[in-house]
DNA sequence: TACTTACTACTAAGTATTTAGTAATGAAGC
DNA sequence: GCTTCATTACTAAATACTTAGTAGTAAGTA
């Protein structure tokens, strides 16, 4: 099994390794909304933790330099640190090495395969895409 | 932003969100794996933790019923309880809603984005799962 | 049998995370 | 100016995570 490339102890430690539980879904949470508000935070975090609760949080991840408020008005609003597209891409990097066995193809494949998820027009830009991979010249 | 189609609070919870920073590593280094005993773990772990430490690690685990073990001759020998292809589904898809807006195509266009990690043959059965995805029907 | 090796279980303490209370600030309306 | 509302900062305590020591067990070997 496993042929994925990183040798022992040297897998790439993005942000998103060395955050705690709570301050991983808070970035989660971030990072879909773009920006939000201590309190739309705290709407989409479970558990109903207290406003408070949240505040702190945020406050932390701030000094831990992983997230970065505006003042908008009276209010903060805060936003992730670090530019989503760096996080994404390690984010499918992780994912790829651990349960797809570090194959790219079998990815793109389980997500074809939910095809219901995909619509016509979709499916035809995805052939292109394919497509214009091809000539560009693979691996 | 944000089309994804989750309210608050109603987020599925996967094991996944359920673990603390060293026992998600721990998660991943054995669904990469698919088994490992607790010397094998302790070797992909970064921050070189002691044996015991680790050992005590996947007897949380176990206690959690996040992992099970099955003795092999005299030592054990560490599994995942939940099946790799359920959570690999639930992280797909938990990557595509906090990363790619919940846009399937999207996390498909990263993929082949970086299509030097594809060679023709992957890129040609790719472009025959595209085409069977259009047969079947999108949405 | 006694010694070594390779494991395991138990236990306790240090550290980090998570929680939420209380107080301070500033704007808006009366 | 005083009260209310919506914010924020600070603080302390509870909980959870993480660490690693010590001791026990079983197999192999001299």
């Amino acid at each position: 099994m496993s042929h994925y490339c990183y040798k022992n102890n040297t897998m790439a430690k993005t942000p998103h390794d060395l955050l705690s539980r709570r301050e991983r879904h808070i970035m989660d949470i971030l990072y879909r909304k773009g920006r939000a508000t201590a309190a739309e935070v705290m709407a989409d975090l479970s558990g109903s933790p207290s406003y408070s609760t949240v505040r702190t949080q945020l406050r932390v991840l701030e000094e831990k330099g992983h997230v970065r408020h505006e003042e908008e008005g009276l209010r903060y609003v805060y936003v992730p640190a670090t530019a989503r597209s760096a996080v994404r891409r390690s984010a499918l990097r992780h994912l790829v090495e651990t349960f797809f066995d570090g194959s790219t193809e079998k990815a793109v494949a389980a997500l074809l395969g939910d095809s219901s998820r995909l619509s016509e027009a979709e499916l035809a830009r995805i052939a292109a895409l394919v497509e214009k991979a091809k000539k560009e010249g693979g691996r």
